[in-house]
DNA sequence: TTATTTTTGAAATAAATATTCCATATTAAT
DNA sequence: ATTAATATGGAATATTTATTTCAAAAATAA
């Protein structure tokens, strides 16, 4: 039989790596094929099944687990589950360094560590999942409006706060909705035609915002709309939403990836209302 | 039995979300409650087991494949790999290929990439630029205050949001100060001698906030401060202040680092607090 | 070559996982 | 308030999937 290998594998993909390459020449022939179809291809050893792999590797499903075994794993489910971990963390370059930092040392996470990667993942995940169209898209609808009514209540007040701080930075007026002690409807009879509701709002979403949004599109104000889901009750298919998921610690969802997100789209705002200046000018 | 919906369920992510918005109104709570999940958590889809979900979830194993079934597909598994196919597409964060490439490329980054970017790289460096002991003493201030009044305007204002809504929330008595009408001395009047100012400041630091710590620091009332130098004026030697450096991209700093340390103060506050409190009931 | 060890594949088994079924609870309609 | 319809949870079942076993084939050593 082939010898096992007693030292602890590694639980994380990048360590596994160098692992393999130790043990590469020990290993019998098929093993050898296994190892180097792992390597090529991860994310199929990440999400399918042994008979669906050792077919595509060209080896019996025997030679899976044997595989697995003889590299140090308790078995095959064993080691995919550390293939399947390093899937779900995204593609950050310095993500992957903390990563391998924070397991190696083996302890319990600090609650910084803990929220800094649930923050470097929700902001991976946003670059990634928002698309660079979408982004302008909302921008030129902003950059179009003759002011901004910027809502959001809860937790997107501190968003509210800051995109309105920025935007006013940026030469282009807004207003913030939320504060003042008017009805809904009241607030919604603000906004005239050329006007636009910029509308922040997370799960569990509140009523208000939702209720303005609804008024809106009613009056078929142009709405663009910044939420965490396209559940969102404020996510409609016929406005500009933009989405942004905040990874949870334990129940907290942070900001970071919003406040990303914010900055974004005030800056290509900013940019896109200059242009549109510009050519005014000429 | 719910409806089961008769036209062909999407084969792809992008397409299954707006679908599933289409048709969540129509589900039952249980189903809902799966919806929501599936679309915050794509990746555990993917990679868990019906039980392991469910679990996570909070519904029994059966709403899943009920679920599944109910938005179109022919149970669990078939959904399944819906989801599995949308992360084979990301990014993976071993393809060194993929990841070289767009460095040595050097190409014309989107706008997006250059602010998720700088705020990845400014939330690594708050890992390790910030101790964890040094946010235990500030909690620990936090936690001790029998009111916390937190001020900062301008950028920083969006932060105060947060700290005060976050506080608030875990049960620790706190308001905001930058928003009053008083003066500063009338401000500084307010805080007795068990209270704490939580000040937050950027430079370039405003006259107001420097002034509230000046006054506090006189009168000895305890003071923590959030900043982004320790040449910031409001950083004393004597008090309890913590750093946080945001990376700027074409003269615009974010606050993606700065509100993951600010969630991180405040859930560390109610940890302690909600131990102090459990010392005292004893 | 022959003996011995190692590797391999196919089938049997064990484990896990998804799915179905049904009694009960909940909700909606009359 | 009563009835009907729908939704839900838990247990039973079917199915899939991983793992083990073992005989045969290679490879290695004598």
């Amino acid at each position: 039989m082939t010898k096992v290998i007693q030292v602890a594998p590694p639980r994380v993909f990048s360590e596994l790596k160098p692992w393999l390459q130790d043990h590469y020449q020990d290993l019998p022939k098929r093993l050898q094929s296994v190892a180097v179809f792992a390597m090529h291809n991860p994310d199929v050893i990440a999400l399918n099944t042994v008979a669906s792999i050792s077919e595509q590797v060209g080896v019996t499903p025997s030679a899976m687990v044997r595989f697995a075994k003889s590299i140090g794993y308790l078995g095959f489910s064993d080691m995919q589950t550390v293939f399947q971990e390093s899937m779900r963390h995204m593609p950050q370059p310095y993500s992957e360094r903390l990563n391998s930092m924070q397991r190696s040392a083996g302890q319990a996470q600090t609650v910084l560590s803990q929220f800094t990667q649930a923050a470097a993942n929700s902001i991976a995940r946003l670059e990634q999942s928002v698309g660079e169209s979408a982004l302008l898209k909302a921008s030129q609808q902003l950059a179009q409006a003759r002011m901004v009514y910027i809502a959001g209540q809860g937790r997107a007040e501190p968003v509210v706060a800051y995109l309105h701080y920025t935007l006013v930075k940026l030469g282009v007026q807004s207003v913030v909705l939320s504060g003042s002690h008017h009805s809904m409807a009241d607030k919604a009879r603000m906004l005239k035609s050329d006007d636009l509701l910029l509308a922040i709002s997370f799960s569990p979403y509140t009523a208000n915002t939702r209720e303005l949004v609804d008024i809106c599109l009613l009056n078929s104000t142009k709405v663009v709309a910044l939420t965490d889901s396209t559940l969102s009750p404020i996510a409609r298919a016929d406005d500009f939403h933009l989405e942004v998921l905040e990874e949870e610690v334990s129940g907290f969802r942070g900001l970071s990836a919003t406040m990303c997100l914010a900055l974004c789209l005030a800056v290509e705002t900013g940019r896109v209302r200059a242009e549109l200046d510009d050519k005014l000018n000429r």
